[in-house]
DNA sequence: ATCATATATATGATTATCCATATATAAATA
DNA sequence: TATTTATATATGGATAATCATATATATGAT
């Protein structure tokens, strides 16, 4: 991941929105960002598609759901970058937040030791 | 300035580049960037608007030169963010400031106590 | 177990929108 | 007048949104 493309994935207000949801949740699946954001489903979908293609997220498939989490092998600078971003900017995310909460039928995780 | 704001203005190659050799030299003119960055007058100036416009860089004339620097005045985590970006890539810029230490008829700065 | 249906996600294909660039010109200063 | 910088307009290219559809998984009935 080049700088440019690191600053390309954040300038758009869906995927910052999604990267700093996925901050503070750890993971989400497309249906909570739909549900947190108000965003169609191919919207949402697309857009994690390209913060996973860009390397700022990984997916995994849990039965019918697919979760993004922040790629932890980021280099260091890059990490800094998000963190520093997202800690300061969490009243962005704040409504979004308490959408989710209020979500009814939010999948349950399966937490295994090591993924 | 918004987050958004700011990750437009560092989401192009142009305005990426001459924020990191402002960020480098203290301080530049458009004449000056143009060399380093080897672009066109209108290009190198436009893209340098933007990022007075968003509040990243403040200018000020000196003569016939217009200085561009980073405001000093930008949020702390703003200013992290730019901080650690231009650290951590000083090798995309490497090129260029070669360019522009072989410059000949550099404007010289006059030196102010609190500009 | 098989079949049909529902849910979740991804992806072509199309359209619309935004952004960067080039050219020309203007403005400001020396 | 020469130099430096800014801006207006037009155009091409990139990016995003949307619709329809495809794929994968889960669930329930037979």
């Amino acid at each position: 991941m080049t700088t440019l493309d690191l600053f390309k994935a954040l300038s758009d207000e869906t995927r910052l929105l999604s990267l700093q949801l996925i901050y503070a949740e750890e993971e989400l699946c497309v249906c909570e960002l739909m549900q947190a954001l108000e965003e169609s489903q191919p919207k949402v979908s697309r857009h994690l598609a390209q913060l996973r293609k860009v390397g700022l997220l990984l997916d995994k498939r849990q039965g019918q759901w697919v979760f993004y989490r922040i790629n932890p092998s980021l280099p260091a600078w890059t990490r800094k970058v998000i963190d520093e971003t997202c800690l300061a900017n969490g009243d962005l995310i704040a409504r979004n937040l308490i959408r989710l909460k209020q979500m009814s039928d939010r999948p349950n995780r399966v937490k295994f030791c090591c993924d």
